[in-house]
DNA sequence: ATGATGATCTACT
DNA sequence: GTAGATCATCATC
């Protein structure tokens, strides 16, 4: 498990250093998981798409201004989306998970989405939410300990991460273009291309 | 109390 | 590629 010393590097470098962990889901004893392929990162207080940008701290944020290392689940177009927070208190800045590689549970999973097909199940921030079944009870708790926990697994190298432009932030203004997304080269499991 | 707004998904062409 | 469904949250009244 990656200690809170992880989550509190450079948010950027968090969102890169997350894929080839595990996002582990223990659903009545059972363990629903899947490997982290593609993350976002949300860089606070002066990034327009983030949601904490200007020092925002409505209700729904309240969450990123934790520290580094407990979860933040928000709603959009009547789903959930689950974020990794990063750094500190003063700094409200967090990783979207985007996409995952399923592991474990994957009967589990197909259940709760209703699609058999392994790539319909976790590609997609809002896909994996239901099919680990996370819900907005887990929003600010830590993710050091169950029912919703982060492991690590594989590392990947540096030149088998891709970066990109964020996905569905076209109000964002400069920050549309800022390479911000990452996913890990030649993976199946991404949301999009 | 109401209306606008999405860090989305699905089904369709 | 595009349209429509979706619904909690927030700003405004």
């Amino acid at each position: 498990m990656p200690s809170q010393f992880f989550y509190q590097q450079k948010t950027e470098e968090v969102a890169k250093q997350l894929l080839g962990k595990k996002l582990v889901r223990i659903y009545k004893g059972k363990r629903l998981s899947g490997i982290i392929t593609e993350t976002e990162a949300y860089l606070g207080l002066t990034d327009k798409a983030c949601h904490s940008y200007g020092g925002k701290r409505t209700k729904k944020v309240t969450s990123m201004w934790l520290r580094g290392g407990h979860g933040y689940i928000y709603h959009i177009h009547g789903r959930l989306c689950f974020n990794v927070v990063t750094l500190t208190s003063e700094h409200p800045e967090a990783v979207l998970i985007r996409a995952l590689e399923p592991l474990e549970g994957i009967e589990e999973m197909k259940r709760f989405r209703d699609k058999e097909e392994l790539k319909q199940l976790t590609t997609g921030p809002a896909k994996l939410t239901e099919a680990l079944n996370i819900i907005k009870d887990f929003d600010g708790k830590p993710l050091n300990q169950e029912p919703l926990f982060i492991e690590d697994h594989i590392k990947i190298p540096k030149s088998q991460i891709v970066a990109k432009p964020r996905i569905g932030i076209h109000y964002a203004e400069e920050a549309i273009e800022w390479p911000l997304r990452y996913y890990i080269k030649d993976s199946q499991f991404i949301s999009k291309r």
